[in-house]
DNA sequence: AAACATACATACATGCATGTTTGTTTAATT
DNA sequence: AATTAAACAAACATGCATGTATGTATGTTT
């Protein structure tokens, strides 16, 4: 209708992902249409095809907006930490699982990602950028498990690098299965037990 | 071309659902069309719209076909079993990973299920049972769990329910991860020590 | 052998999604 | 104040996917 200024044009934006985010969520990012994303945003298409390319750099745009957990969390490894190295996973770890349960738009965006995008060659970029921040995750974790050994808080028969990808994929598993069916469980109690499991089995069995 | 018998027919259905799964499997099934399908077969599209009603219906018949692996599980542990609860676990959990490893179809199929299919409303009676399978696998292995608590063999602090899932959850993330870069780490070894590690875990810390 | 059913191929009709282009209104620039 | 550029809307062109309907050759039955 009316003409746009800066802002506002910032402002269709905004709503363009805002409608995109939750379409894909709802529907599946193949299921809904670049049409219906601008009328969601109470726009046409035109609007769309300005601000961006076409769909893939929609979702990419709807990726850049949020900051995924295993981003963040490599940051704050990446900083001084005080304790020790398993107290510090375990932190990290439930931070993820915390911000997926209570931050809309990073539960949003996991939930496209785990169960509303097929993985094929088109989305790979998406996908990359996905696998990369985690792969870096958990080369970094892989070292704080190996100091965890050296300090005698991880048993020395197992494989840090096995370690860390079981941790992670607990952590992962619980998150598919939760956005699955929200209801059939508690997240944060579920994956604290499950978490601290997993961090006690690999203790020396003698400490 | 030439006209077939019954055999022929059965034949030519399973040419179809072959490719059908090989295609979904690489490609995404929302990405593959009802034409490519059938000329991966060998056949146009009249032939799939004689054996199935639409997209759907032949997801359904690529389900039917294979035993997912917790149907499996499922059935085995409705059978009477010798040893205690935790290593029937544990050999249920590695035979799961074992199966999709190893078997062409079962992988095909979770890695469908696991990354080339969204989870959107009108795959849901896909979906449903998928989880009903899960589900009554749960509720089975939470028995198990009791079980194994009042034999002294599960810390008593844990809760049964979330146990499992965690379990579950565990082995989802282990599959997740490994069809997504098969070469990123080796799933036997990595998941073996994944699951003993969580069931170590499980353990009382006197035991 | 005739009548019927099966197993497809072919053709058609429709609709939707995409990408592009053009037009229009308003803000920004000078 | 005039010009340009931004922010969209609207129209266009294309292509593909689906579903259905029809045709046809072959098996099957009686």
């Amino acid at each position: 209708m009316v003409r746009r200024t800066k802002e506002d044009a910032l402002t269709t934006r905004g709503e363009l992902l805002d409608a995109a985010e939750r379409l894909f969520s709802e529907k599946g990012v193949s299921s809904t249409s670049m049409n219906q994303v601008a009328e969601a945003a109470g726009v046409t298409r035109g609007a769309i095809y300005h601000h961006f390319q076409n769909k893939l750099d929609l979702i990419d745009a709807l990726m850049e907006r949020v900051r995924l957990p295993v981003d963040e969390m490599r940051d704050e490894l990446a900083q001084t930490y005080q304790g020790d190295p398993i107290s510090l996973l375990r932190a990290r770890c439930l931070h993820i699982i915390g911000q997926v349960q209570d931050d809309p738009h990073t539960q949003a965006l996991v939930n496209i990602l785990l169960h509303k995008c097929e993985y094929v060659d088109d989305a790979l970029p998406i996908h990359l950028r996905h696998l990369g921040g985690r792969n870096a995750c958990i080369t970094e974790c892989i070292l704080l498990a190996d100091k965890a050994k050296t300090q005698g808080l991880v048993d020395e028969k197992y494989d840090s690098k096995a370690a860390v990808i079981g941790l992670f994929s607990l952590v992962d598993g619980l998150l598919y299965n939760w956005l699955l069916d929200q209801d059939y469980f508690d997240l944060s109690q579920t994956a604290t037990q499950a978490i601290d499991t997993y961090l006690a089995g690999l203790k020396p069995r003698g400490a």
